[in-house]
RNA sequence: GGAGAGGUGCCUGAGUGGCCGAAAGGAACGGUUUGCUAAACCGUCGUACGGGUUAAACUGUACCGAGGGUUCGAAUCCCUCCCUCUCCGCCA
């Protein structure tokens, strides 16, 4: 969330910029600022009387111990007052810090100046294209025929175990799920993350952290039973590791990676553009964050950026990377890029990856913050990016490199399949 | 799942009702000393939100796993929950 010190001093600048975001409620900031008010005020009232309340306490205690019980007695008259004074305002101030941190978690991050106005998809900016779109043979077909071909994935099957969208991977399909995960891992493990694995469910407070609570409630799994989230990426529990942590300065960068699979209901999302791997309740990803200094993240997202280009440029995909605008970005992200791969067989661009830097946005929330050279604790940057979403690469792999007989993955891959043609 | 022990600051660990935001030791940081390293010595060494100030100084409140309760007063007593450890059971 903002932090409310920014916002009761910058609070021009800060409408300014969630009207870039297309911010629907911009008077939740004037009654942020008047609940602050409030608070301070009822919280300055009840200290005091709690300050008085406190040395009196002490007084008795002296007393006591002096053996002049009739004066502890008149004191203890003297608290009773102060406290049943004191009750309403704690309650009262109670009702009002909760109103307060509700309407703070409803307001998102700030769009950072690179970020271009816009409302939807269509407002987006493309930075670049790489490669070149292939030409497929006459006989070319998307994936979902392709996998039923060469028997790599059976949503069938998946579907009665489970439901629909909860792919079951076979063979030479699951094969290529691994070596895509272990070449994705070695690759940002070379690049000076650590790799992790972590947790696949969190707890209401680490969904909390990184922000998928209370905006994407209902895109998440939810165990009741025992109030657990399954999660909808790696981001969430790798950034909550350093949850409620201070880090020394040298310690920044923190560099993460992890494969886990992903859980999202996507409600509300079937239809269109769902068929095969295309959009999916279970999918597998390899994540990349980062911590960093303050001054440093918009350096820091442009590598990332760069990172993941490699990547994909490895695998010989067509990509073209585009900076998202306000609208169409996340809620607590202030800048993001996305990247698409090129699907040759359904002709059309599939979001691989999301590559976004939250500045104090998470950090606030989580209370990640350093120590700097004064001494003083400051909130780190957080940044995140898929490295990558396999679904949709794995859709792109299969169309751009079909053949009347095969299909042939791209050398990066060989060592880690085992052979260069994936029948 | 059953039985027991326990959760205190960066770490170890003392503290069983007021003198405790918390002893002591270690680590870390700054300094003195020193041919270098080590050692020794001195100092600093929690967080959040307020008041105050140009900024400090200074100052208030809260926090000893979380939430309630008892009490004039709670790290300390009571209740609930969470977590960790040991043993047993079950199980990949």
């Amino acid at each position: 969330m903002l932090q409310l010190s920014y916002i009761r001093q910058n609070t021009e600048l800060v409408r300014q910029k969630l009207a870039i975001r297309n911010f629907k409620e911009p008077e939740l900031i004037e009654q942020l600022l008047q609940l602050d008010d409030e608070r301070k005020k009822l919280q300055l009232e009840s200290e005091q009387t709690q300050s008085k309340l406190n040395t009196t306490a002490k007084e008795i205690g002296q007393l006591m111990a002096k053996g002049r019980k009739d004066e502890a007695e008149a004191k203890k008259v003297e608290v009773a007052t102060l406290k049943s004074s004191i009750q309403p305002i704690v309650d009262q101030l109670s009702v009002v810090e909760k109103q307060l941190n509700d309407t703070l978690l409803k307001i998102p991050n700030l769009p950072s100046d690179k970020v271009p106005a816009g409302k939807s998809p269509e407002d987006n900016i493309v930075m670049r294209e790489w490669g070149k779109k292939p030409s497929l043979p006459a006989t070319a077909v998307p994936h979902w025929e392709l996998i039923k071909k060469y028997d790599l994935v059976d949503f069938e099957t998946g579907a009665r175990i489970t439901g629909s969208g909860f792919p079951l991977y076979k063979g030479k399909g699951a094969k290529l799920q691994r070596a895509l995960i272990q070449y994705f891992l070695d690759y940002n493990i070379g690049a000076g993350h650590t790799e992790y694995i972590p947790p696949y469910m969190v707890n209401e407070a680490t969904a909390y952290g990184t922000g998928q609570l209370p905006d994407k409630e209902g895109q998440m799994y939810h165990i009741t039973e025992d109030g657990f989230y399954l999660i909808p990426t790696a981001e969430v529990p790798l950034t909550n590791i350093y949850r409620d942590e201070v880090l020394k300065e040298a310690e920044l960068p923190v560099k993460m990676t992890a494969y886990t699979p992903c859980f999202r209901r996507e409600a509300g999302s079937f239809g269109k553009d769902v068929r095969g791997l295309n959009r999916v309740h279970q999918f597998d990803k390899v994540e990349i964050v980062q911590l960093v200094h303050p001054q440093s993240s918009y350096e820091v997202l442009e590598e990332m950026v760069v990172h993941v280009e490699k990547l994909l440029q490895s695998l010989e995909l067509p990509y073209r990377i585009l900076n998202l605008c306000g609208g169409d970005m996340g809620f607590t992200s202030a800048m993001t890029y996305d990247f698409e791969v090129y699907s040759a067989a359904q002709d059309k661009w599939l979001e691989v990856s999301s590559v976004s830097n939250f500045e104090t946005y998470q950090s606030n929330r989580m209370k990640i913050r350093f120590k700097d050279a004064n001494g003083k604790n400051q909130l780190v940057h957080t940044l995140n990016g898929s490295s990558l979403a396999l679904p949709r690469i794995v859709a792109c792999l299969l169309e751009n490199n079909q053949t009347e007989k095969n299909i042939q993955l791209p050398p990066a891959l060989h060592s880690y399949f085992g052979n260069v043609l994936l029948i």
